[in-house]
DNA sequence: GTCTATATTTGGATAGAC
DNA sequence: GTCTATCCAAATATAGAC
C-alpha cells in the first residue's frame, strides 16, 4: 500500500515493495500471481474498512454527509490513504490500467451512495426540493477528490474538511447538522 | 502530450513518443536532455494556451466563474487535455515526480486567481459579502480537477460544465451571469 | 539534426532447490 | 513458503558516424 501510494503503480517495484514487506521479489510473485494481481489485492483489502462498502446500516439522510465531512477531516491524519487513491484513481485512466475497472465501480457506487442519501435527505424534508440529486452526487465526491490533489501538493495551504463541508452546505442550500 | 496523457509519465516511453513523432528514440534527445526535460517541455508549450497564464485583460469578477464553466464546456471536446492534466497532476504527487514543482505553482496560481476574482465579485457587488475567497477558491477548482477523472472513467455518467456551474452557483449563493 | 549501436540498469516473471 | 538463479524484455542515456 505504502509503495504505490508513494509511486503510483508504474512507478511501483516489486523488489521495492517486496524489500519492505520482509522477503525477496519472487516472495511476494508466490502470494501473487503478478503484479496486477497485487495492485488488485491491495485494493480489496482497503476496501474492507472504506468508505465503498459501507453495510446497511451506514448513516442516512444528511448523516451521510456529515459523515462524509468527518472522513475528510480523519483523512488529514491520514496521508499515506489519501495519496494512495489521488494517485491510482487518477493513473487508473490511462490506458490498459489494472485498476480501470475497480475505479470505474467505485465512483458509480459512490455516486449511488450519495444520489441515495441526497434523495432520503430530500424525502426526510432535511433539504429542498429543488436539489439533483445526481449532480449534486458527482459534485461532492469530485470537490473530495480534488481537494486531495491540492492538500498532498501543499498541506498548509488547504484546509480538506472545511472546504468540503462549505461544498456541501452551498449544494444543500443549508448548513450541516452537527454529529451526534 | 498524447503519450503522456494516454500513458502517464512513468510508463510513456521515449520510444513510443519518438516513433509517433515521426524520429527515433536518440533523436528525441537531441532535443531533449532527458525524459523529465521532455515532460517539462511538454508542459510549458501547453502552458502558453491556457487558463494558468491568462494576461492582464483575463475576465473579472463573475466573469471569470463564467469563463471556467465555459472552459469545463470546452474540455468535454477536449479528451486528450484533459487526460493530460488529470493524469499528471495526480501522478506529481508521488516521490520526486519531475512536474511536482510545475503543479504546486499551477494550484498556487489558480487560486490566486479564483481568490482575486472573487474578490473582485464582492467589490463589484456581485456577490455576497459573507463568502470566503480563499475557501471557495480551492472548492472551485478542486470540483473542476475531481469532475475530470469521473468524466474520464464514464463520461456518459457526468456532465462537466452542468455540475461546474451547479457548484458555482451554489458556492456563490446565487446564479451565474450568461456570457456576453 | 538524425541516425545506429551500445552501455547500463531495471523491470516482471519463471524454474527449481530447499 | 521462501529462496537463488536466470530469462527476457524494455527502459534511459550516451558515443560517435553521417
Amino acid at each position: 500500500m505504502e509503495t504505490f501510494a508513494t509511486r503510483g503503480y508504474h512507478n511501483a517495484s516489486l523488489a521495492e515493495i517486496a524489500e519492505r514487506a520482509g522477503l525477496t521479489q519472487a516472495g511476494v510473485l508466490h502470494h501473487f500471481r503478478s503484479k496486477a494481481g497485487l495492485l488488485t489485492g491491495v485494493l480489496d483489502l482497503r476496501d474492507q474498512s472504506d468508505i465503498g462498502t459501507l453495510g446497511e446500516e451506514r448513516p442516512r439522510g444528511l448523516a451521510f454527509l456529515r459523515h462524509l465531512v468527518e472522513t475528510a477531516a480523519r483523512n488529514a491524519e491520514r496521508e499515506g490513504i489519501v495519496r494512495l487513491y489521488a494517485v491510482l484513481s487518477a493513473e487508473s485512466v490511462t490506458e490498459g490500467h489494472p485498476a480501470q475497472d475497480y475505479f470505474r465501480t467505485r465512483y458509480e457506487g459512490l455516486r449511488g451512495l450519495l444520489v441515495e442519501a441526497l434523495t432520503e435527505a430530500g424525502e426526510l424534508g432535511e433539504i429542498d426540493e429543488g436539489i439533483d440529486p445526481v449532480a449534486a452526487a458527482s459534485a461532492v465526491i469530485a470537490v473530495m477528490d480534488g481537494l486531495q490533489v491540492q492538500w498532498l501538493l501543499a498541506p498548509e495551504a488547504v484546509d480538506m474538511a472545511a472546504v468540503t463541508e462549505l461544498a456541501i452546505t452551498a449544494l444543500l442550500g443549508r448548513p450541516l447538522p452537527e454529529a451526534d
